[in-house]
RNA sequence: UCCUCGGUAGCUCAAAGGAAGAGCAUCUGACUGUUAAUCAGGUGGUUGCAGGUUCGAGUCCUGCCCGAGGAGCCA
């Protein structure tokens, strides 16, 4: 008898299968039981019967717990009343494992239950479909990425040195010494950059922050395209080109999982490229006049970056950030004073940014007086200001926060659900 | 770090300063098409912690702890 995973079940209809998974509820009525099995692929509704299963095993049913783990022999039934079209008619059920109650049930739970048993939830429709289209985002962004020839080359986690100086890191003891946990690839990407071209890092960035908002954890995951011999309208034209791609490609091949999010798709499935683009000083009148006050040089907080982004239907951009806001190796602007070669990618529906970057200084002496002016260590850039030193080039690139986009194209409000296990202010239990 | 709100059964929540309750979960029973199944019954409590006011405190006061929403910081 085959094992099937239940996203494949339509290919088996009138054949006896074995399928392994858990319980995720049950219910019965008189001398018939339902069993919904999830397998981590689906979940398909078992039927029971004194006339089609096994005697052991029907009775057995009544002791099973949710998330039991069991393995079910059955037919696979084309059913209408199904909500996937198929049902399994039980003949057997294998116990692996049924002791304990479950302590999450179909019923509704505060936050902090939830994520205490972040470990458990994680196996409930709505995280399985979050995560799922996690995974597939992180997929589609690589892809584009190898497509266009960059390649992976990951960046440290610890370091000697703060990246950018502006937040708090988190330190550890390395050896004796002090180090950083890192909160950005980006530095170290210059120096592969300079060496291979085209590369990206992925991976974690901790800060510090004591941030206590829906779209901030301390431990988040990024993309880091960096490009040498590139402008700030290449890094713009790949970050729109990836973040189209990326869309349509979930909205391809991960339309069940949306459609549990119950996620509205009108607006995402007509994303396309290139996306409204405004100036910095566009963006602080245009936000002014939807009422939420900010004065030209500040950065945009979070009700303003709302506003602004409700505004919009599709993904914008905002370019030439003040240089004041933004880290010592922005490139300045030198046809407009004090602003940078900059970008944000800002996903519409009021979800705000998701992606940062622009155009890197390459200049040493520019970069120095940067680092100076920001009174931040010169030893500890050594390295950094090497690349200016040894062939410097114009060179571009940007970071794309994964939790970010996730909580975008799902619909999802917090973006503590769009990451297996959230590590925010004051959690890190599991 | 600041502001606001909250902490009562395993979970979600009620309870004018006057006998601690409901729904769900769990347990017992009924039901051959249920979709968070339904129906009947049962079990389940150091009201976050420490003080105080009062004849009497879940409720009022003080301090602390924990959580949520938001701000700032940021991706």
């Amino acid at each position: 008898m085959d094992w099937v995973y239940i996203e494949d079940i339509k290919r088996f209809a009138g054949k006896e299968v074995e399928i392994k998974g858990w319980v995720y509820n049950k219910r019965s009525s008189g001398g018939i039981r339902f069993l919904l099995i999830r397998d981590g692929t689906g979940i398909i509704q078992g039927v029971a019967t004194e006339k089609d299963t096994t005697h052991e095993s029907f009775s057995m049913i009544d002791d099973l717990k949710r998330e039991a783990s069991i393995i079910v022999r059955g037919l696979v039934r084309e059913d209408s009343r199904s909500p996937i079209g198929f049902e399994l008619t039980v003949k057997s059920i294998e116990v692996i494992q049924n002791q304990k109650d479950y302590p999450i049930t179909p019923k509704s739970h505060g936050v902090d239950f939830l994520l205490q048993n972040r470990h458990l939830w994680i196996r409930s429709k709505l995280q399985w479909a979050v995560l799922r289209v996690r995974a597939e985002i992180i997929r589609a962004v690589e892809n584009y990425l190898w497509d266009k020839g960059f390649l992976k080359l990951d960046a440290p986690i610890f370091t000697p040195s703060a990246c950018e100086g502006t937040t708090t890191l988190f330190s550890a003891d390395y050896f004796g010494e002090k180090a950083y946990l890192s909160q950005s690839g980006q530095l170290y990407n210059e120096a592969t950059c300079m060496a291979f071209g085209r590369v990206y890092c992925f991976g974690p960035s901790l800060r510090a922050e004591k941030s206590k908002t829906r779209r901030h954890l301390t431990e988040f995951w990024q993309v880091e395209p960096e490009m040498a011999y590139a402008y700030l309208e290449d890094a713009i034209k790949l970050a729109e080109g990836m973040v189209e791609y990326t869309v349509h490609r979930v909205l391809a091949n991960r339309k069940r999982e949306l459609d549990v999010l119950e996620r509205d798709t009108n607006l995402l499935s007509s994303i396309s490229a290139p996306f409204p683009r405004i100036r910095y000083e566009e963006a602080v009148k245009r936000v002014n006049e939807l009422g939420e006050l900010m004065k030209l040089g500040e950065d945009f907080g979070a009700p303003q970056e709302t506003v602004l982004a409700e505004s919009y239907d599709s993904p914008f951009m905002i370019t030439h950030f003040p240089e004041d806001i933004k880290a010592f190796y922005m490139k300045k602007d030198l046809s407009t004073s004090g602003r940078t070669l900059s970008f944000d990618l800002l996903a519409p529906e009021g979800y705000g940014e998701i992606i940062g970057g622009g155009e890197r200084e390459f200049d040493v002496g520019e970069l120095k007086k940067n680092i100076e002016k920001r009174n931040l260590p010169m030893e500890a850039f050594k390295w950094y200001l090497d690349l200016r030193e040894y062939g410097s080039v114009p060179h571009a690139g940007f970071g794309l926060g994964i939790e970010r986009i996730v909580a975008w194209i799902c619909g999802v409000k917090h973006i503590r659900e769009t990451i297996p296990f959230p590590r925010m202010l004051g959690r890190i239990y599991p």
